[in-house]
DNA sequence: TTGAAAGCGCTACCAT
DNA sequence: ATGGTAGCGCTTTCAA
């Protein structure tokens, strides 16, 4: 029965092997790591028998020993009582695929963390370092882990700068959201905009907050009126809705500047749907990674906050931190705005 | 110096507790977990002095006591050699969101895997099970991890059976894939199609396999001429090629059946570029778990694998199996043909 | 060349 | 009511 042999329930262990080769613990386990400077045969013959007993070594006493995991955390936190919607976002979705890439690279694996849960359930995970993505104000999770003495990298400056200090935590990767906003207005301006309005997010996060405070700015300094609609939510239906209601409203807008995650096919239909044409009667620029974004007629001009740079560089800070890297405490990104059709100069100019 | 005390790189054991509050181990251990028959006030004391030094316990060393890590693995193996490619599409997303989601409810943890790296470097993660997507035949990386008792849930129920055996091992998810195409193929027949086309995949996924095997069967019984694409990648922009050169092609389909994740709103940009007009002209069903099916116009029809569903029985299957629970071997699932104005009866009819 | 023994940090048994 | 101690399974130092 080599079946049952394997698939009972008995896991077996170092010492097994050790004595069912004749051996110590110490030479098996220098014989299967390589280790020591055992006669050849003897390293085989351990090895031999270590097979034939299917032995696997026990993933957690070696971690235990070793005194490190090789595991970091992912966490999200904006919409912290609705665990893992985000997900669908396009913007997240690539933010964790970069993140697993780049910690394999590593040689750490990725774990996701509940956002919500008993307590601080996400301290029982046995993690070198934790990625936390939209971090609230006194976040507790960071602030848990922090604590623990487990390095911490989040997508807010601020935020790190005030609970951190010393040198293995608390360090960050953050964008400059206002200027990324003036950018994409300014843009908008020079391609013959009078009216821009504004779609954004309510949340908390900061991205949402500081985009519209920059939003209101840009408009007061030129003594414009300021057209903003925020949405409690990321859906898709809500955000179509708004911008209909927008565009059928008194005073519509000739520029429409998207914050909040939307499909562009759809976004495009919407705005046609209205009565619009993009760019001759409408500039269009989202704030989106969808790829479909280069894919429509016309292809829509996007902002984006290069989730896959990004998770790259926090990855990395993390590692430094964990392996006792001294280093840069951060890395300012700045978003990309990538000109497409939906925005540019009118055809006809 | 509060600040330095925390971050200090020596983290404060438990035994650093027990002797700062003048108690033994099992006191501190007995009165932070809520253990023993302490009185109140001991508890308390040590709880503050576990508190005033930031005492975090370790939780490799917890997991190797408790014997287990409360960590399942999510691997997805179609696209080995490119890791995490599949990540970006909508079907894989959604299966690792409720993947996430369910073993969070049981108090799991997950972990994403690598799937290719140095040897059998997975071995190395403390995981108490795998959910593995999309195995290869023989899969090296099911192999381990059976031969080393982790238990594993796949989503191919041939693969599952062939490999383990006994009663924690090796249980499985699955589609009766031919069943769904014949259903899709049904409907199409029903709603009028004359010569439909297959666009699928060409990958080693036994989906595509049994696909497009089902497609020739059905064709072959009614003496039909089968006319099928296959994409050697999921890639967005090969498809809608495919789809065009079909539509342009000599003999053009009467209804397209598309097996391949692709963008709803682009697809239907496609088929309108090359003169068609669904569903009048153009019957067409997809296989895509993308919401935007939903809302694009006309709505398409989809064929959905039901990830959420699925995944959720895969980690209740996984969690019964790592907490030793006899129970099902596998469940069998269908999919679920959503049937919607693009592969309605002509509004003419 | 090999092995005994000391831990990694924690929990739980069984004395006191 | 409290504490000594064994042990989870492994690696590694050090002595033989």
């Amino acid at each position: 029965m080599s079946q049952s042999d394997r698939s009972s329930a008995v896991r077996v262990r170092l010492v097994d092997v050790a004595r069912a080769a004749g051996v110590s613990k110490t030479t098996v386990s220098d014989a299967l790591n390589g280790a020591g400077r055992l006669p050849a045969a003897t390293r085989e013959h351990v090895r031999q028998v270590a097979r034939r007993l299917g032995y696997r070594p026990n993933a957690t006493a070696r971690l235990l020993r070793a005194g490190h995991t090789r595991l970091i955390g992912f966490a999200a936190r904006e919409y912290v009582e609705t665990p893992w919607v985000y997900a669908e976002l396009a913007y997240f979705g690539q933010l964790v695929t970069a993140a697993t890439r780049a910690a394999l690279t590593h040689g750490y694996g990725v774990v996701l963390l509940p956002t919500s849960g008993p307590d601080d359930c996400w301290l029982d995970m046995p993690l070198d370092g934790v990625f936390v993505v939209d971090p609230v104000e006194g976040d507790p999770m960071v602030g848990d882990f922090l604590a623990a003495g487990i390095p911490v990298v989040s997508d807010r400056r601020a935020l790190a700068e005030a609970t951190g200090g010393a040198g293995t935590v608390g360090r960050w990767i953050d964008f400059d959201h206002g200027g990324a906003v003036r950018r994409v207005l300014d843009h908008l301006e020079a391609a013959g905009a009078e009216r821009i309005a504004v779609v954004a997010g309510a949340t908390t996060a900061c991205f949402h907050q500081e985009s519209a405070a920059a939003y209101r700015d840009w408009c007061a300094e030129r003594g414009r009126e300021p057209s903003i609609v925020c949405l409690p939510g990321p859906g898709l239906q809500p955000t179509l809705e708004a911008v209909e209601e927008l565009l059928d409203g008194p005073a519509p807008p000739d520029a429409l500047f998207i914050l909040v995650e939307v499909n562009p096919p759809l976004l495009l239909e919407a705005v046609r749907r209205c009565g619009r044409s993009v760019p001759d009667d409408l500039l269009l620029v989202c704030t989106t990674e969808d790829p479909t974004a280069l894919h429509t007629d016309p292809p829509i001009s996007t902002l984006s906050f290069l989730p896959g740079e990004t998770a790259e560089a926090a990855v990395e800070l993390l590692v430094d931190s964990v392996e006792g890297r001294a280093g840069e405490p951060g890395r300012l990104f700045s978003a990309e705005l990538r000109i497409r059709a939906s925005s540019a100069f009118p055809a006809t100019a």
